[in-house]
DNA sequence: TCAGTCCACGGACTATAGTCTGCAAAGAAG
DNA sequence: CTTCTTTGCAGACTATAGTCCGTGGACTGA
């Protein structure tokens, strides 16, 4: 699985955990629903930029989300 | 300071601590010269993928390279 | 002086991050 | 059944990540 992938896992499953649905997790950190979307099916690769706001909007650490996906990312290899 | 800025430090940081030239790094990560002299100067945004991959080269964990830079952001505000 | 290393920086380019609109499908609830 | 919410997804678009070419300046050492 891609790097991207097991991101996009990790921000759904956080978001589900905070009860948001991707539109309001959207509007709280300024991006786009469809984004968030494509995000979560690991289809683009967020810049450190978007991975603050995300984390932000989700009342995390950025670096929790990274630490998370690594976590998984290297479990598989 | 913008988040890209303050990674661009972070980066340059830890590229001198390990002694490598940013056309070394550039080499280790798969990545151009002039990308890297960018990012060190916080003129780009890289990408998670990016971020593992300036990690993997540089020996440390992507995690560590967000949690410093959020540090130092933090700091700031 | 001269060669070598390192880096900033420019321009032109390709790939992709991220937006916006709209539609379809699935599920929950009245 | 209808209605509302949520999400996937397609297409077209703009902004920018990331590459590749080169030049020139600062510095070090022979």
């Amino acid at each position: 699985m891609e790097i991207e992938e097991v991101f996009g896992k990790v921000l759904r499953e956080i978001r589900l955990e905070k009860k948001f649905s991707q539109e309001e997790l959207a509007h709280i950190c300024g991006l786009d629903r469809t984004y968030i979307s494509l995000m979560e099916r690991g289809k683009r690769k967020p810049t450190i930029n978007t991975i603050f706001a995300l984390a932000s909007g989700l009342n995390v650490l950025p670096s929790s989300l990274v630490l998370a996906t690594e976590s998984i990312f290297d479990l598989e290899s």
